[in-house]
RNA sequence: GCCGAGAUAGCUCAGUCGGUAGAGCAACGGACUGAAAAUCCGUGUGUCCCUGGUUCGAAUCCUGGUCUCGGCA
């Protein structure tokens, strides 16, 4: 469209590109927001909940306030009905990345949803059909229910074996998702990872920080943030979510905070008890985000409040790339 | 002070006839390719209050202590 497209071409951003990492509660918000106005960035949400409207408090979305300081994508872009995804996201994510970049600034992709920045970096396979086939998702859930999941794997088994052997029985989403994938297209899941590319599109210039704290420090701040989301409304959140017409089964309405939330109003946990769940089911879900990246070896990690190291890191970084 | 009950995993507790211990919750580790804040897999982490004794062998039986909780004063 311009001449600053020299900075993206059709598989490379060439210019600098941020990541902010780390597990929920850590301060990744705060911090976000000092590089954004120091190095001139715009905020790339790597959130898969984020993205619903509506869903403010549990989700510990930047506030208003906040966007009118630094530009955010990827927030408030879908209601809590709609699919959304990590194919979706990684669309998204790209196309806002290389608007940032073809303006001369920075993207800064923040967030903890370790699939969707896996997915950014190193892509996914494509699906032809690329869609919800939502009548193989019914009918796969319609055998599961009258067959039992030792039939269905059975018939993995027989179609992808190598899939069978990674999939554990237990696991309904993965067994339910590679069934789908081999009736959607007739290949296999393994196939495709086979044959997968890489990704879509790479990033030259890529520096990823992770925040990181004391195991105590974290749970001390995920305590404090569970009760000040209650006091903050969350509940009250949950409740008008409900009144619009969202159900309670929904992907979206299933996150921490909303299902516990749900849970609260229709009486099964009293409120010191859904504090309790929240509060621990906030705990397990950061140790799966820390899990999750602890793979990824090109992180750099920093204390959680260790800022002006961080500056100096991204200073020198941005000098030589 | 007296009487009674108890002390075992982070918490609540079980532990048969004496064979060095286990259940729930919590916790911890891991997987992850279009639901991912989802879904799933794995792990017992212990000075059995202390002490001395009986015994081949004690969480278990006995002695003495410490502490906790009831009741009575």
């Amino acid at each position: 469209m311009n001449s600053t497209l020299s900075a993206v071409n059709n598989q490379t951003i060439n210019t600098p590109v941020l990541v902010l990492l780390g597990p929920t509660a850590v301060g990744k918000t705060a911090l976000s927001l000092a590089l954004a106005e120091l190095f001139a960035c715009e905020v790339v949400s790597v959130d898969s909940m984020q993205v619903y409207r509506f869903m403010d408090i549990g989700t510990a979305k930047p506030t208003h306030r906040e966007r009118e300081r630094v530009v955010h994508h990827l927030i408030d872009i879908v209601d809590p009905d709609e699919q959304y995804n990590a194919a979706f996201f990684v669309r998204d994510a790209l196309a806002a990345a290389a608007a940032i970049s073809a303006a001369g600034r920075i993207p800064l992709f923040t967030g903890g949803t370790g699939l969707y920045l896996k997915a950014l970096t190193e892509g996914l396979f494509t699906v032809e059909d690329a869609g919800e086939d939502e009548s193989i998702r019914t009918y796969l859930a319609e055998r599961l229910k009258k067959e039992g999941r030792e039939m269905l794997f059975a018939e993995l088994r027989a179609i992808d074996p190598e899939s069978a052997a990674r999939i554990h029985i237990n696991d309904t989403q993965r067994l339910l998702r590679a069934l789908e994938i081999y009736k959607m297209t007739g290949k296999s899941w393994s196939e495709r990872l086979h044959s997968q590319q890489g990704p879509a599109v790479r990033f030259a210039e890529m520096l990823q920080i992770g925040l990181t704290c004391g195991r105590q420090t974290l749970y001390d701040r995920i305590d404090m943030r569970t009760h000040a989301m209650f006091a903050g409304g969350l509940i009250e959140e949950a409740e008008k979510l409900q009144k619009m017409g969202y159900s309670p089964e929904l992907p979206s309405m299933q996150a921490i905070g909303y299902r516990h939330a749900n849970n609260f109003l229709a009486g099964i946990w009293d409120r010191e008890e859904t504090i309790r769940q929240l509060a621990r089911d906030t705990r397990r879900y950061a140790k799966r985000q820390m899990t999750w990246f602890s793979r990824n070896k090109t992180i750099e990690w920093y204390a959680r409040d260790d800022h002006q190291g961080i500056i100096r890191r991204v200073e020198t970084w941005l000098a030589t790339a």
